[in-house]
Formats: C-alpha cells, structure tokens, sequence
DNA sequence: CTATTGACGATTGTCGACTATCTTTCTATC
DNA sequence: GATAGAAAGATAGTCGACAATCGTCAATAG
C-alpha cells in the first residue's frame, strides 16, 4: 500500500481502503452473515494497524453490513427476511422521493439519459439475460435517484442498495423473470421523463411491494405483522 | 472518567461520551456551522486521547452534523436552505413510510398513546407554550416513527431530526403559530390510529411541504430548481 | 449434583509517539 | 512586482504498546 498520488485523496486513506477490503469479502459472500471478525486476523491479513481496522470496522457498521458489540466483537451483519423488509420498505420510501424530484426538476439531458437506460433493461430482459438485466435494473434506480439532486438521498440510497444485494444473495431470493419487469419499469421511466410527479412517487414507491409479499411467502415466515413484532422486541445494544 | 457500572455499556465508551459532548455544543449553538474543529484541542479539553477524539468525529459526520477534509480538517456542518430543503423532503419520505406502517400495523396500545401525545401538543398550542407546542411537535412524529417497529427508520429518522432542529436555529427559521399546526396534527393522528394506511402516507408525506416553500420564500432564495443546481455542482470530496 | 465465585485467556478500548499530507510563508528568479 | 518553487509549520493519519472488559471454565460451597 505505497503513496499512489494518482488515488483520490479518500482512497489513499488505509482505513478507507481495508473498508473496501472487507465490504468486498462481504458482498462476495467470503465472510458470510454472522462470520466473526477479529481486529487481529483483519489487520495483519490486510497489514494495517489494529486502530486503522477499527476504524474501518466502524465505517462498514454505519453501512449496516457489519455490528458491533461493544467490548466483546465485530460480526458480519445477519440476514433474516426481517432486515429484508426493513430494507425493501426503505427503499420504497427513498425511490418514491428520487422519483417525484427527478419528474419535477430533472433537465431534458437527465431524462434522455433514463429513457437510454430504460432501453438498456428491455433489451436485456428480452435477450434473457438475467445477469444484465439485473444489473441494468439497479442502474435505472441508481440513475432515478442520482437525477434527484438530493445528497443524502443518493448517498442513502447508495447504502440500502448495498444491503439489499447482501441480503438477496443470503436470503434465496429468485429473481422474478426480467420481462415481468418491463412493464414496471417502462411506466415508472415513462411518468419521471413526463414530468408526472404524482404517479412517478407512487410507482417507485410501490414498485417492490409486490417483491416483499413473495419474499415473505416464499420463506414460509408469518406475515409483516409477525415479523414487525420481532422487530420490537430487537436486542438492546 | 471512572468506572460507572451503572451506565449502560454502550455510554461507558469514551468515544461515545466524547460524541454526545460535541454533539451537544453543536446542537446548543456554541459550536456555530463552518467552525473549526481541532483534534489536539477537543482531545485536551474532554481529556482523552487524540484517536478518541477522532472516533466520535467520525461518528458525527455519519450523523451529518460535522464534515471533513481529508488530511487537513474537521469542521461543524454548513447551515443553508438547499441542506434544509434535503432534510426535509427527506423526512418526508421517511415520515410517511413510518405512518403507513403504524397505521397498518400498530397495537391498540400504541394508538393509545399517540392519541394522548395529540392531546399534549394541543392542550400546549391552545395555551400559547410556543417551546412546549414544538417539543409535543417532535414528540408526535417520533412516536408515530416508534409505532413503526422499523428499526432502521428509527435511526435514520432520529438522525434526520438532529440534523433538522441543528439547521433550524441557523437559517433563522421562525416556527408558524402553533395553533395551526393542531389541524394538520389532528388528521395525521386519526389516519394512524384508524388505520387508514393511505391517508396516513398521504399526510405524513406532504406533512412539511408548506414548511418547505416558506423556508425557501423567507430566505429571498430563487425557488428549489435553483436550490437543487446549486447540489449538483457540489464539491467532491 | 447444582449453583456461585473467582481466576484466566481472548478480545476490544485507549493512549502517546511517530509519519504523511496539506497549507502557508518565504525566497529566488524572471 | 509577479510567479514559481522550496522550506517550514500545522494538522490529520497510522502505529505499537498497554489497559479495561467480557466470556469461559474450574474450584468450591451448599
């Protein structure tokens, strides 16, 4: 880890950079949920110091993919079909507010950009390409929300995006055939280049609630109710 | 700095202790926005070390109230209206996903208790007791983001209202007659607590956006698309 | 045999010293 | 006098050592 000045200035950082280190060991499902992770091991594996671990460590918990407790350890965080809710209902939440600030305020530019994206999934959920299409679904949300202008939004939205990669690929979650998407998607894009700021809020809004019921059914888990209660009775920290 | 078996864990860390000191001289106007945040000097002054000082301004900026320049310095937040204006369209959104899931999924109890911090913000409103009638104010929504049971938007929620009350005494925002809230508060009340999922969204979502425009009129600012320019352009970091 | 207490080992929490980087100031050159 | 480069000062970044805390397990009392 010599001095690369061609970096940006935050990734020369080493705790930024052992952050990258283990979110990616994370998302790759090397260090599963629940996988314990000692200050130790981490920082003679990344040959850092044990402080620049910690900070790292504290990093990746604001991110939700790993906890903490206090004086005893650090663990990837669990998945659960819980913490999927929470992160599907987030979500929902987030793209309703990119969406209708993307359809009032967005420039011609932004919406020619998201109709090209649009055409990007449609082209790759009828060619079956499941992998692609995929992917060019989380690139029209990314860019949804990047055409908010909205900061916190897009840095927000940045992290929930993260977590709910982590929990599908923990969860068993069957993505739905890509050309089930289209129609969605095609109205969503549709009323944001529009300008429809009503419907574009609700779309996105609702656009996963279908996903949450089959996530829930499919795991054969009581309903949200049950699930909330769960929630409640949550560990103290 | 002794040893307090009687606080909980989390409180006995110094870092913590550290953060809820600064944290406090932020939010109490003695750290004002843009102000220099030394290392050495907090270190000194809370007596810990220097790297304990710099985990509590870590957590700070994940909480939004403090920024930093990579290699060369801390500082508290901007005051601005495009932060106000994040903030809250961005608690709108989360407001409204917290009132949907109350409404649906409340226990009879908790509409119980909604229902009496109603009645707490309206006896204070009705009596004139501008400081008790905004305190019922946040007390209400925070309840009705408990009665969630979505324990990522209990935190985020927390934070974003830090961050609003913190931007609030620096934008010189002057709060509307309470009396006029108690409409507003009434209707939101009764959706959660009978259930109207919809409605409940509804007015927890657009809850603020009065609030919005006359935040943005008061400050003779051009309207939110030049707001929203403004982000785009935003420093990299 | 069970429950309580205490010592031990493992791990996280905190510290002070050292290093790298940035900003400012000074100086030399045109 | 303006500009570019170098040196100096200030500050954040990193490290290794030491302290505090927790969980475990054995010893002991009932």
């Amino acid at each position: 880890m010599s001095t690369l000045t061609s970096l940006k200035t935050q990734e020369r950082l080493l705790d930024r950079q052992a952050a990258n280190s283990i979110r990616e060991q994370i998302v790759n499902r090397i260090m599963p949920p629940g996988h314990r992770l000692l200050e130790a091991v981490l920082a003679s594996e990344l040959e850092v110091s044990r402080g620049t671990i910690r900070s790292a460590l504290m990093q990746l918990s604001n991110e939700g993919l790993v906890r903490q407790v206090a004086f005893t350890k650090w663990e990837v965080a669990p998945a659960s079909v819980s913490e999927a809710w929470e992160l599907y209902t987030l979500r929902g939440a987030l793209e309703g507010l990119a969406a209708s600030l993307a359809a009032e305020y967005a420039s011609p530019a932004e919406r020619k950009v998201l109709t090209q994206v649009f055409a990007e999934l449609e082209a790759a959920a009828k060619a079956e390409q499941r992998e692609a299409a995929a992917d060019a679904d989380f690139k029209l949300h990314k860019t949804i929300v990047a055409m908010s202008g909205h900061k916190r939004l897009i840095r927000d939205h940045e992290r929930i995006i993260l977590q709910v990669r982590f929990q599908m690929t923990h969860i068993g979650f069957v993505p739905r055939d890509p050309k089930d998407l289209i129609d969605d998607h095609r109205a969503l894009t549709e009323a944001v280049v529009g300008g429809d700021i009503e419907r574009a809020e609700q779309l996105a809004r609702t656009h996963n609630s279908a996903e949450i019921r089959r996530l829930l059914a499919a795991n054969a888990r009581p309903p949200s109710e049950a699930v909330r209660r769960q929630n409640k009775k949550g560990e103290r920290e």
